[in-house]
DNA sequence: TAATAATATGATACCGGTGTCAATAATTAA
DNA sequence: TTAATTATTGACACCGGTATCATATTATTA
């Protein structure tokens, strides 16, 4: 009938891909049997099952994802969506994601998207009606949003959000705890002896760059350290924004001895702005940024900053999700949810040039 | 008989996704001419064309994508295949890819890989055979490796690949011509002045960073200045080996006036050490990178650089696979198959200190 | 107008898996 | 030892599409 020679690995012609068939019929037992042994089903007998196992290993069988995926009514891809513009995040997060998905024979398919599209939700709930999607990835900040949520809810389609502040069932969400981080900074900062200190807060819609703000501020009147209005300025998490709120700080008039930026990339804008001006970090000016990127420490000096574990995260938002798309709430309930981040301290802090008065 | 509520976009209850024998039932056609429209087919009637597209807008249906590729022997997915550390210019193809791949209905998956394992060109083989991936776009360097292209013709799969050299039929391949880049940049130099010039060259299995070498060598030459072996470090690509290269350069008996590094990290590096050694750069240190990364503008001063244009690399890599994908070779062939780098000049770039001597 | 060709459509098998349920084999209980 | 259970296995329909080929319709030509 027809030939046999289908592993390429082992170096021989490649015919066609074998299918549940031939493993069928070369190992004596019916296709069913073989799907037991496949899906690790109960109820094979151990010749049967040592038999087939062997026939499927000599022929290099693996099943066909979409027939597969056709009866299953599934498609074993997960997706993961963001309107994040900072590729390190992104792609470390996918890194954390792929390592639980090559094992358990799922795909990641990217969705990036235009957080500043009309109907972003409606697209992003047709591509997954479109593409039978098994359960969905959410980055900041999209994962913020509350009406995504319930339209996924409504197609009933599995996700889990990385997030940097609790808003769902644990189920569904891994969260940086990122009170702790930011209170840590404001302790750091007040350690050194800084009193003077600006604050650059992230864009206005986000939850997380509210929620940092309040923390900072309270961590700060705790050690009776106030954060005027003059002290705040209003980034976008990006490298100009960081520019322009640095002018501003920098250029008031009384200008902060130290600055947290709600992240790295307005960070960098600030050590280059006040680099521009004149003015020697860590000597004159401490920075410190949020996230952790590649470039933190590829800067001169060395920005001091927080890492977010940004790859645990993926690879325990995945491991949820997986357990979501095998209808083991139970699991994706018990798996860890909470990230501590730690302040990563680099070579932009230092204490104030002139202490006391 | 089933409710016919499918649709979620206009506000109403999911019930469950349309099928073709539901918007043929409700055309008052059959499957195989719902098939034909979905496909647009020839030879459909004009009255039984709007028919069956007006029902299946009203249902908002979409085909079921693993039946579709169950029928076709396809999957309607196409892999990014890459072992480059660099984020940046990976998200950026990828832009360019999915702003093809979504118009075409195809999906794009990712798949990283380690460089240094073993098997890794078997694993990218057993990788497409499993999941039935349609094509696959290769980056840099992986897109370097014949043996690789070797098994994927062995089994049939369509490739494309981003590549510096011109490697392959031009159907098979996005190139960007780098000596031009290389050379724009040599004169860049040697017109500010420069005759005491630096380059660290990338990873020694890399044929692009050999043909880098030899280019900006002969371009060097041709203006009578001459690249001697001390004025040649050989880095990895990576920030530390920049860091170090540039150690190894600076403090040498006769350190270079200009350095020209084959990647922004390495460029990067070159510029902290710099700055950490009291260079000051342009005035007593030109520096040159290749990419132009985001951090590339992010830095102090914004580094002089080449633009590889990777997005619309990604784009047109894309366009060619889908060609391929279609078995339409002559169209894959027309498409523009070679992108010219321009040379981006910002702020590390000036004349020597001291002009003759 | 009849014969012929071209266009339009559907019936049925098939893609490669899984679910259901009945049939058979192996165990255990009586 | 026989009946009652339980474990193992396979036949067949089905998932939601597409290909093939026969049939029905319409247009063209003689």
């Amino acid at each position: 009938m027809e030939s046999v020679k289908y592993n390429i690995i082992k170096g021989s012609i490649v015919d066609k891909k074998p299918t549940i068939s031939d493993v069928a019929r070369l190992a004596g037992v019916s296709k069913k049997t073989v799907s037991r042994v496949i899906n690790n089903e109960p109820n094979v007998g151990a010749k049967t099952l040592s038999k087939v196992k062997k026939v499927i290993e000599g022929l290099n069988y693996s099943p066909n994802p979409q027939a597969r995926g056709l009866a299953f009514s599934r498609s074993f891809l997960l997706a993961m969506i963001y309107d994040n513009p900072n590729a390190s995040f992104i792609m470390e997060a996918m890194y954390g994601a792929l390592s639980q998905c090559r094992p358990n024979g799922y795909e990641l398919v990217v969705h990036p998207c235009d957080a500043t599209q009309a109907n972003l939700h409606d697209d992003i709930i047709s591509f997954i009606m479109r593409t039978k999607i098994d359960g969905v990835i959410l980055l900041p900040p999209l994962s913020e949003s509350n009406d995504l949520i319930i339209k996924l809810k409504a197609i009933k389609c599995n996700y889990v959000r990385l997030v940097s502040v609790v808003s769902d069932d644990i189920a569904h969400m891994v969260h940086f705890n990122d009170h702790v981080a930011v209170k840590d900074i404001a302790e750091h900062l007040i350690a050194l002896g800084h009193t003077e200190i600006g604050f650059i807060k992230g864009p206005e819609n986000s939850i997380s760059a509210a929620e940092r703000h309040v923390t900072f501020r309270d961590a700060l009147e705790k050690n009776a350290v106030h954060l005027g209005p003059n002290r705040i300025a209003f980034g976008a998490n990006t490298f100009q924004s960081g520019v322009d709120c640095a002018v501003q700080l920098l250029k008031s008039e009384n200008p902060p001895t130290a600055i947290f930026a709600s992240n790295d990339e307005m960070a960098i804008g600030v050590m280059v702005t006040a680099q521009k001006m004149g003015i020697s970090i860590p000597r004159d000016l401490t920075i410190v940024g949020f996230d952790d990127t590649p470039q933190a420490s590829k800067v001169w000096p060395a920005l001091t900053t927080v890492n977010l574990q940004v790859k645990e995260m993926g690879k325990l938002a995945t491991q949820k999700l997986l357990a979501l798309c095998s209808n083991n709430i139970e699991l994706a309930k018990k798996i860890n949810s909470e990230l501590v981040p730690t302040v990563v301290r680099r070579d932009t802090t230092a204490p104030p040039l002139i202490l006391g008065g």
